[in-house]
RNA sequence: UGGGGUGUGGCCAAAUUGGUAAGGCACCUGACUCUGGAUCAGGGGAUUGUAGGUUCGAGCCCUACCACCCCAGCCA
């Protein structure tokens, strides 16, 4: 027996896996991740894979992977599809844990004969209306059903005909026989079985009857050996109607629902319905579209699955609605890029360079580390010229104290290259911007490097014009104005969330990248070439995340 | 006005059986630096929702109050 001193659990919920272990309520955890296969996974959804995934990987346990495809109306194949294929990029195993909450309704429907059979259960004839008019309110009880106290002989009969398809959609409906007096509505007599002549994605037209998320739930869990069902807090007045689903339904294991809060992330939307909107109304380019706080969109924009799953750990999990900073998830995307991804030289918006005592005809080829974070990355080569491309933003007609890059007089360093002092800039004679900047460099510098230990204030990245090879860029800003919007959403969206450079001069080495890898843009931040759109000869890149401090420049 | 939850620095989030407020992100400063990046060092900032009470001592216990979230689908 180890008795050494183990670290304590990262949170409420492996506090209570680790003591249901310690006491020997369980030998083996098992958990789940339960999506319904009528969306795309999104940040929200790897909180809740990280967790229970993550659970099961610390205690030697197992995660299954159950669709909760109770509502065939709204699922599809599409879902089911994308939901494994963002669950294995994220990098999560469910083994032969695959299950469908669809496998089950037959033993689904053995269960509601049991609890007809018992008299806790009843198929009542009132219409919905009916239904929820007898319900009663926040503060006052409901009325029974007038089908409440029937021979449950009698509902076994209209049980057996709603599963033959003897009756209309909407004929009547199972419900539990719990409290019509509960001050918890859910323990309402709730519906645990409904008809709906719909085609299901797996069960086709085999079913008419489909079990409410509240029966199939709890049993589901129940015969998998779940042993900790986790779930989000608005579900947490569901949990006496669960554990009464466990308790009276004859079943192999006993399931405990433990509810957390829900992520929510600043400037975005992670409602299935907003975000569905933003699809359906074009407003972003599909579930893939590298804003979208989707899985597919955070694959797409170059995100590593690796940094999602650190900012999940970081996040916590707990009780209190919270919202995370997306600075947080951005922090840990850089953290994850920085040390291995190579460096290139591209400029967004070129301002001509001449370097008056260059050669005109010059070239020379000048050796660039790959990634100073990282010796091993090695050199490569970088094209110099007489004209260049510099960034308009490095350069100033008048400079102040806190500016300390290029302006008329100054000295900069040409990263790799050489020193160049700035002589003059030549004016566009009607909007008065400059239209090309002129110095003259230092030979000795070459390497970028001053003979006596000279020092210059500031680097600028730089591409040779005629070697320059041409790539377009998409630049992505937060998908909201407002850290939170509200049902204004549609009102506050960011007019800037996407901007697209059409080809920018990068070096040319950049432009023979593999399509999804992942590169630094010196001093503008971490892209991903575009896996779909980029083409032999046309790189498109998509900007994973700027660099720190990139954007408040003097 | 019923029930269920939650309230700890700008944002998350810890705090063994009550012992005198971790950590991360963000922000600021200094060092270093061929990315105003990274790294390193340091810093500011919390009367732990409020008011009482118990106690030698309370974020943790008691009482009252306030704020916010969720619930009246034959959705999940």
């Amino acid at each position: 027996m180890d008795e050494s001193p183990k670290e304590s659990p990262r949170d409420f919920i492996r506090s209570i896996v680790a003591a249901d272990l310690a006491s020997g309520r369980h030998r083996a955890i098992v958990t789940r991740f339960p999506p319904e296969p009528n969306g795309y996974l999104h940040v929200g959804h790897a909180k809740s894979i990280c967790l229970n995934f993550g659970i099961a990987l610390e205690t030697g346990g197992q995660c299954n992977l159950r669709f909760d495809d109770t509502n065939p109306e709204k699922e599809s194949d599409e879902y089911v599809r994308s939901i494994q294929e963002d669950m294995r990029w994220l990098g999560f195993d469910w083994r032969d844990g695959l299950h469908f909450a669809s496998d089950y309704f037959e033993a689904l429907w053995q269960a509601a004969r049991e609890l007809v059979e018992k008299g806790l259960a009843y198929v009542d004839e009132q219409t919905a209306e009916e239904i929820r008019a007898t319900r009663g309110t926040l503060t006052e009880p409901g009325c029974p059903s007038p089908w409440r106290d029937r021979p449950a002989a009698e509902s076994l009969v209209r049980l057996d005909e709603m599963r033959a398809g003897a009756l209309p959609d909407g004929a009547c409906v199972l419900r539990a026989r719990i409290d019509m007096a509960s001050p918890n509505l859910n323990l309402r007599d709730p519906a645990l079985l409904r008809i709906r002549r719909a085609t299901h994605h797996r069960t086709g037209d085999r079913w008419c009857v489909y079990p409410m998320y509240d029966f199939a739930h709890p049993i589901s869990d129940a015969l998998e050996n779940i042993t900790h069902s986790t779930c989000t807090l608005e579900v947490e007045d569901h949990r006496p109607l669960y554990d009464w689903v466990v308790a009276n339904v004859t079943l192999p294991s006993r399931p405990r629902q433990i509810e957390f809060a829900r992520l929510e992330l600043t400037h975005t939307v992670l409602s299935k319905r907003k975000l569905l909107a933003l699809v359906q109304e074009g407003i972003v380019g599909g579930w893939d579209d590298p804003r979208m706080p989707t899985l597919a969109g955070l694959r797409r924009r170059g995100v590593p699955p690796d940094a999602l799953r650190d900012f999940c750990e970081r996040v916590g999990v707990a009780k209190a609605n919270s919202v995370v900073d997306v600075a947080l998830l951005e922090h840990c995307v850089r953290e994850r890029l920085n040390p291995e991804v190579p460096r290139y030289m591209g400029v967004l918006r070129p301002l001509e360079l001449v370097i008056e005592n260059y050669p005109e005809d010059g070239e020379e080829w000048l050796d660039a580390r790959n990634n100073p974070e990282d010796p091993a990355a090695g050199t490569r080569q970088v094209p110099f010229s007489r004209r260049l491309w510099i960034e308009r933003d490095d350069f100033r007609q008048e400079a102040t104290r806190k500016f300390w890059r290029l302006a008329p007089g100054r000295e900069v360093r040409l990263r790799w290259a050489y020193f160049v002092t700035c002589t003059g800039v030549e004016l566009d004679p009607t909007t008065g911007e400059p239209v090309r900047v002129l110095c003259t460099y230092d030979p000795a510098t070459r390497g970028g490097d001053a003979p006596g230990g000279r020092t210059v204030k500031a680097t600028l990245h730089w591409v040779s014009a005629r070697h320059a090879a041409a790539v377009d860029v998409r630049l992505y800003d937060r998908l909201f104005l407002d850290e939170r919007p509200g049902e204004d959403w549609r009102d506050r969206l960011n007019p800037h969330s996407l901007e697209v450079l059409a080809a920018r001069p990068a070096e040319p080495a950049l432009a023979m990248v593999a399509p999804g890898a992942r590169v630094q843009l010196e001093r503008l931040g971490y892209f991903c070439a575009d896996a779909r759109d980029s083409r032999p000869g046309a790189l498109v890149l998509n900007q994973i995340v700027g660099l720190k401090g990139a954007a408040a420049k003097g």
